[in-house]
DNA sequence: TTCTTTTTGTACCATTTAGTAAAAATACAT
DNA sequence: ATGTATTTTTACTAAATGGTACAAAAAGAA
């Protein structure tokens, strides 16, 4: 059920765990929970049924395992940007980038974002799945927000601004790269809008 | 298949056809498109498997319908907003408020934008959702940047902003309050965001 | 009344779905 | 070699799903 501590003995495992959540997650980021199937999972995994139960549990868990690990994902893919000692100009569009880079990683149809173009439509109904995207969701704003603050502190944003705010309008234009891009929306203009949109979340 | 005009012969239908789909619109909302089955829908609407089938079609089909249902309520919510003869600002403030009120009419968990919250997650891997939902977002940018075009006629904005920019960016607050609804987030919370977030779009 | 038209209601079908039982396979330990 | 632990593989089940066939029902028309 858990992840298991490599054992000596018994016949060896023929996947890589970390390997088949990331087919996983790709899997219910294209699809959704309710249309991906154990088929898909199986057939993306290289498993079969029983080790994805094995290894995974039930297809709920499967899910919000796939939940941490984009978590996990883009915490990382954040923390590399927000680091950085630059303007923060400079540090929202590269945020802006990056986010594009995972939203159109996909093989065909850009993907978006795995949480507000996936998880939102399951958040109903189910309060745990609920839950998880609301720490998601909260983890952009707090990344954002402490980026403003920063800026704030070194005098690139007036400090009269709240930065809560100015971080959720942040946010907020991740949100809308998200649904667009996985509308068709071409890369180039949310890239036109992101650049512009910087410039007003910034201000003069 | 299509709405067929009243015909003077034969059993009458027992079902409004426009409340029967405003019924299917509230179970494709809550669900999404693959979670929610056609014996919900018959639920929902108090009709039969054939009836349904007779009235709309199959289940895309009827999916379909709902989308330009919705669109054809946010047009009708958006129109009485956008018109008035109001200062910018009173204006988007009044335009997320009847959006909030859109999204927490569910009776139990709030359920955001039909469009971002669900129909995005349906888009990939169907290109006639995909145009639909992309049509309806749309749709939102043209009323919210063309409100901003009137203010800047007024004197109410700097004529030197980019009115398309800054309707995107008020329809990215819009997905904002969307995905967070239907996240769990507070009402209250979501309106003093907007509040804040309006000011920083209308500039001082 | 009888015929025609349209909708309803029931019962059904084929397929897909999540999940599992059980045996074969494959490694290490003794 | 034999045994033990773990995974794979195959085959299966029970339930749910989208969709449909067909007869009964309900109205107006002849």
């Amino acid at each position: 059920m858990v992840q298991k501590e490599i054992s000596k003995r018994g016949r060896p495992r023929r996947y890589d765990p970390e390997a088949a959540l990331d087919a996983v997650l790709e899997v219910f980021w294209r699809a959704g929970y309710s249309a991906a199937s154990l088929e898909d999972i199986c057939l993306a995994t290289g498993m079969n049924k029983p080790s994805v139960y094995a290894a995974f549990g039930d297809k709920r868990a499967l899910y919000l395992r796939a939940i941490n690990r984009y978590r996990e994902i883009s915490r990382e893919q954040m923390r590399e940007v927000f680091t950085r000692a630059a303007p923060v100009r400079e540090i929202l569009r590269s945020a802006y980038a990056k986010a594009l880079d995972l939203y159109y990683s996909g093989h065909d149809t850009p993907l978006g974002c795995f949480m507000v173009g996936a998880v939102v439509n399951d958040a109903v109904g189910d309060p745990e799945i609920r839950s998880a995207l609301d720490e998601g969701l909260r983890q952009f704003d707090r990344a954002f927000a402490r980026s403003i603050e920063r800026a704030q502190e070194a005098g690139e944003i007036s400090a009269e601004k709240d930065p809560e705010t100015l971080g959720k309008l942040a946010t907020a234009v991740l949100y809308y790269l998200s649904a667009r891009s996985r509308a068709g929306e071409s890369r180039a203009t949310l890239e036109d809008f992101y650049a512009r949109a910087v410039d007003i979340i910034c201000g003069p």
